[in-house]
DNA sequence: GTCTCTGCAAAGTCTTTGCAATACG
DNA sequence: CGTATTGCAAAGACTTTGCAGAGAC
């Protein structure tokens, strides 16, 4: 669903010009199946076209922001903010260890507020994270684990 | 929960000394009904220990985090990550807008995966996030509603 | 042709590091 | 007393800005 041309019409739709540039760093976003930080996007992009700044890919994503077209994901750990596409209905798992994000899909529509909790808010969706451990770092604290022992 | 004391023991408790600095900067922390930035820890640290430099509350924060007890929590907007002691059961009521963060005290214990979906994580604890207007920003959307319509 | 976008480099934020002096336990 | 911690200033990481020239529509 957060396919290139959505991205596009957005842009054109907010009188916003569609650049080469811009058609590349909205091509990386939508094909990156992870949660790319800027830099990443910017490596991907200059392998394709050596030129591009990293302005332009800031200003981009900070486009990108205000139109509602990727929002930022769950910064926690190194390396700068994490972009997402689709924002829409899906959740998170959290690597509390190496930080890597992964997308769930799974409708937890039974999630809600009572109207006393809201506190006025108006919600607009909702997102539930899962953390704990990957299984390439329960290895790895597993053999933390026998290391000390000995 | 958070209380000063407990953090106090978790710093005893790993060889850590208990400075004046670090007292005060838990004491902040614990006293801080938001979600504080580093800067705002600072902010509020310096008024009764003028002389308190920055990097000892970044240095605090980084090992209260080594030790668990604090948590980055979500930094999305502007200004730098924000911290939250208690990360146990509580959830969260996100301001789009004025990236206002609220804790909400809701079990939701019905929200849970199938092993399917886990892929192989080893699930500590989940949180929700509830995105949305806050109050203020409802009027202030309003405004600009009325205001364009002229 | 107009007006936005780009690329560059410089500036701005936020955070970390190196090191000598200090002070906790 | 020994060792962890402090404060300072400088460095580092990430992001934004200013401006002249280029390019989309």
């Amino acid at each position: 669903m957060p396919c290139l041309e959505m991205l596009i019409e957005l842009f054109r739709q907010n009188g916003r010009k569609i650049t080469p540039q811009r058609r590349l760093i909205l091509e990386v976003l939508t094909q990156h199946s992870e949660h790319p930080t800027a830099e990443e996007i910017y490596q991907q992009v200059v392998i394709t076209m050596p030129d591009v700044s990293r302005a332009t890919v800031y200003n981009t994503l900070r486009e990108l922001m205000t139109l509602g077209g990727v929002t930022e994901a769950f910064e926690s750990g190194e390396g700068g903010v994490r972009y997402e596409t689709n924002p829409g209905n899906h959740h998170h798992l959290f690597c509390t260890r190496c930080y890597k994000l992964v997308d769930i899909h799974h409708d937890f529509a039974e999630v809600a507020l009572s109207p006393g909790e809201l506190a006025g808010y108006q919600i607009v969706g909702h997102q539930v994270t899962f953390y704990g451990l990957c299984p390439d770092c329960q290895e790895r604290e597993k053999d933390e684990v026998l290391s000390s022992e000995m």
